[in-house]
DNA sequence: TGGTAATTGTTGCTTTTGTAACTAACAAGC
DNA sequence: GCTTGTTAGTTACAAAAGCAACAATTACCA
């Protein structure tokens, strides 16, 4: 396969990673230093005020976390007052999390904050192009429609 | 500011990590399941077949990869002879890596799936749509045209 | 019904990463 | 020549992530 023409600058998982991580810098710095967030912490929160009460599989399947980093990311947010936990009666395995009103608050700050970050990130890029990338991203990371 | 109207699921830093993990898993098992390597081991050597002899800072720098990942991800390497360090005589600060012609060959074979597995990444997409998202992640992430 | 399998969530242990301090070498200014 | 500051790279310790085993339920089905 005469390949040689293809550069690895090019590659499409070390552009994602590259893009990834520097455009998470900022935003890590703001969720960090204001209320000591983990990533999968802030994640956690995010997928309960976007989507509603869930339990850790759930969000762990839509967030491709893993269960025990859920987990212990829900320990510390359930210590720190911003979410509870409530046990499923119908099926006692299960434990359904929602976020506490100072969780809910959190959530809407970082919202916000994130509103006016994603804007900065795609500063350069005309709305057509922002459309087409996040197209892709979505069709890539096999994220639904909702 | 009115932004009630946007959606966390569209976050550029979500969408980009979503993506990025997930288009990294297919490769990632082959240099780990081929060549045991971890993810910035896989990244040394990138960088040194592509651009060619280097010092570990400027491999970090290139790829935003904390030195000491780096230190650790060069001494596997080497003492698993995939490369070579050679002191710089005119500065005896810097020690210059390069490829042995083992890990020249891990790096070929490794291009080459690395093209294969690229274009089953964009299968779904435009030559047009995958231009516009090369350009935006190289923006994003300030990767200049080299 | 009873027994096996699957699911939810946690914990212990190992591996990997992050942070800070450190050595060694060079650079710049006086 | 000194002194101070900077740079390359390593190492030690702490934090976080990955992995495997576990208890507690529930599901399946012969």
């Amino acid at each position: 396969m005469a390949r040689s023409d293809f550069d690895l600058i090019d590659f499409l998982p070390y552009l994602l990673n590259q893009a990834a991580e520097k455009s998470s810098l900022g935003f890590q710095a703001y969720y960090k230093g204001t209320y000591g967030f983990l990533r999968t912490e802030w994640r956690v929160l995010f997928h309960l005020g976007r989507y509603g009460e869930m339990t850790a599989v759930e969000i762990g399947a839509r967030a491709m976390i893993h269960k025990t980093k859920i987990s212990r990311a829900v320990a510390r947010l359930t210590e720190r007052r911003f979410l509870t936990r409530r046990e499923d009666m119908a099926d006692r395995r299960r434990e359904v999390l929602s976020l506490t009103p100072l969780g809910r608050k959190a959530f809407e700050d970082l919202c916000e904050k994130a509103a006016v970050y994603d804007r900065d990130c795609v500063a350069g890029l005309s709305e057509e192009e922002q459309r087409v990338l996040r197209a892709a991203l979505r069709h890539l990371a096999n994220i639904p429609r909702d």
